[in-house]
DNA sequence: ACAACATCCTGCAGGC
DNA sequence: TGCCTGCAGGATGTTG
């Protein structure tokens, strides 16, 4: 699914092929609601350019020369493909943006299985709103591990729970949650109120060294083969999981644990991963 | 106020 | 074979 690493690797690919780009033409496929409503959506979007491309939490921002900005959250199931015009259908396509860059034509198109994803067009000040509703951004903001224990201690509930949580902090999702979890040796299900400074900057440091990891992966494509990049090409970030649909514990070699945490597929090892501090244990 | 739960939707796997 | 159930999980709306 699309979490922070998938989105910044869509997002920079976008950056190197369509700024600037020109929008010719905005086909919206029945059954699928974009907002504001179609009529409205492809007057505001219609020959305008696009002169900035950034992400904020799991959102795809494009800037539009209006002040404008097309806001594309790929949820669970949405993708975004660049194709020439002419390349065959797609499957669940649910918006064509046709695009001119340079004398040359070729499709953006959003297509998503489930229609969870949102592709919406917000001016400056709802582009504010947006960006002040995440809590901070782990890869492209600084900030120590005192400042992300108080935002998790702001939440009364288990870590992942917290971590999954886009007002604490922003473009970790279920697969990165458990991974993260792993590697900085915390039970999934330990209270916020358990967790000490050392366990927090360990934290910390495991989130930042997984996303910049799959990053370099260039994101992670399960089974569902779900994500892909603008070009349809699978991430391999998938060979380099830690717990996330793993039979055993690559530090123990015993079987991996599962269980529901808040509705969501919760991987841990009840070897290495404990609800206390362990460095406070020697 | 806020944590937990239900919901949106489709495709696929597993059981009978 | 084919029907049915459950599962996948990001974000939002509802419930307690
Ligand atoms: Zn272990």
């Amino acid at each position: 699914m699309p979490e922070l690493p998938e989105v910044h690797t869509i997002t920079s690919d976008l950056k190197k092929h369509i700024l600037d780009a020109v929008v010719k033409k905005v086909e919206i496929k029945a059954g699928f609601s974009v907002s504001p409503s179609a009529g409205v959506f492809k007057k505001k979007l219609v020959g305008r350019k696009i002169t900035d491309i950034h992400r904020v939490a799991k959102n795809i921002l494009l800037g539009l020369d209006s002040g404008d900005f097309l806001v594309i959250h790929l949820a669970m199931t949405g993708r975004l493909l660049f194709r020439k015009t002419g390349f065959k259908a797609d499957q669940w396509e649910r918006v064509i943006f046709t695009l001119e860059k340079d004398g040359k034509i070729g499709e953006l198109r959003y297509t998503d299985l489930r229609m969870f994803g949102k592709v919406k067009i917000i001016n400056k000040a709802e582009y504010k709103t947006l960006q002040n509703k995440y809590g901070p951004d782990p890869i492209t903001e600084t900030f120590d591990h005192y400042r992300f224990l108080e935002l998790l201690q702001n939440k009364r509930t288990n870590i992942k729970n917290a971590l999954l949580d886009q007002t604490v902090i922003s473009g970790i999702g279920n697969i990165y949650a458990n991974d993260a979890l792993w590697i900085a040796k915390i039970h999934p299900g330990t209270k916020t109120s358990d967790i000490t400074p050392p366990m927090a900057k360990n934290l910390l440091a495991a989130i930042r060294g997984i996303l910049n990891e799959s990053i370099f992966n260039r994101g992670s494509t399960l089974d569902d083969k779900m994500y892909v990049d603008i070009f349809g090409k699978q991430g391999e970030h998938q060979n380099y999981f830690r717990i996330y649909g793993k039979a055993e514990c690559p530090r123990c070699y015993i079987p991996v644990k599962f269980m529901k945490l808040n509705g969501r597929g919760t991987y841990f090892c009840e070897n290495c991963q404990l609800k206390t501090d362990q460095e406070s244990l020697l």
